[in-house]
DNA sequence: GTGGTCTAGACCACA
DNA sequence: GTGGTCTAGACCACA
């Protein structure tokens, strides 16, 4: 994992675990790693990872089982209403920007057309 | 201004800034309002805001003439290629994003249209 | 049995047998289930149950007999005083804790029966 | 403080604030102490306290200034509403640990009473 | 000075 | 083995 330096660790590490939830990496009730083995694949400290960790525990999107480890939730809808967020989260962040760099909403869309067509031919 | 306390608030007053640099809130020459000022209208402290304008006086955007304060570049082509920087900055991030929650361009380009239309309606 | 979490399960499955000692649900001189038994009744591991059992013996409230299993006390003298000691410890917990939450002895009595009130109205 | 080893300490810090702010020892928007003086305080790592705001931050029971402290709520509902939780809360205790000693409603009151009065006399 | 984040390392509870 | 808690210590962002 690549880290961005200017969001905290621990968020980054929140939102790569949900990202494996949401395509399916994880599935519902599935094992996550132990908590020390998801230190070395991102590369970050147990402590790090433990909080990104309680995070998702306290917003119930993973279940923790003392000393065998902790699974996904197996509440799917909890999962659908992650990815309803995430995705306008982001959404939310491009529009409102570009709106305030006086982008129309025609303007936003076309130019999010552009670059995906731009980054097809780049392959 | 609102500060997100994700990222560091002197990021965020840079973009606020170059914003304003792009919109034409700031016009090129025009002198910025003093550090103190700044402080006030983003209601940070003047530290904050040093900073930020330090990272814009190395990018060249803003020019810094001592005792008379800082202005915007007079190079017009340094504004335009900031723009472009920032929208594509911005693009490159949803596309990214969406796409690792598994969404094909098609879908990309058609939840942001949905998402501009429903907040339309909101209004 | 449904653990807290934010104490120790073995402590906690201490209580829970206390209680069924005090209550009569194990009578004096009765044996206990097997560990393994009473492992699968409270879910929990087998070591754990074993601790929780130990500290009993150690407070001579349960006698082990090797080869033959556990047994609650004869001494009908020690289950009284611990049913004393479980309820005065109850009792100091809560006024303790109201309190220091500023509510005059009165309050914390006129509390308590409003609370049971209340309770038995949901029924 | 006086730390009770059976429920984590984060947690045990994290009821003593609630009580000063229950109690009003700390006010509606008045500045905690520093983490690090709270820290010397409760005689516990600056971490583990810094853990404990962070709940209750969550909980918007607080609210942290960057750069500046740690602020009780002027939200004087919330405070109330705590208050509410944290009383009921101790009944509900009590009032199923003696049930489940057999006690009935009477008994439980009138042992309260008897240990209130007794309490009283042991001045 | 004040809070926020991170690490290394230790120790405990539980399976 | 697996998670949970805690500490000491460091460094950064902000006022």
């Amino acid at each position: 994992m690549n880290f961005d330096d200017k969001v905290p660790i621990y968020y980054q590490i929140e939102n790569y675990i949900y990202h494996e939830i949401i395509t399916g990496t994880l599935k519902p009730g599935e094992k996550l790693p132990s908590v020390r083995q998801l230190a070395v694949d991102v590369t970050a400290n147990v402590n790090t990872v433990q909080r990104a960790l309680s995070e998702m525990i306290a917003a119930e999107m993973i279940e923790s089982k003392r000393g065998r480890g902790n699974f996904v939730t197996m509440d799917t809808t909890k999962i659908d209403q992650l990815k309803v967020k995430l995705v306008t989260t982001q959404l939310e962040r491009v529009y409102e920007q570009l709106h305030a760099l006086n982008l129309s909403d025609e303007e936003i869309v076309t130019s999010l057309q552009h670059y995906i067509q731009q980054r097809g031919q780049a392959k």
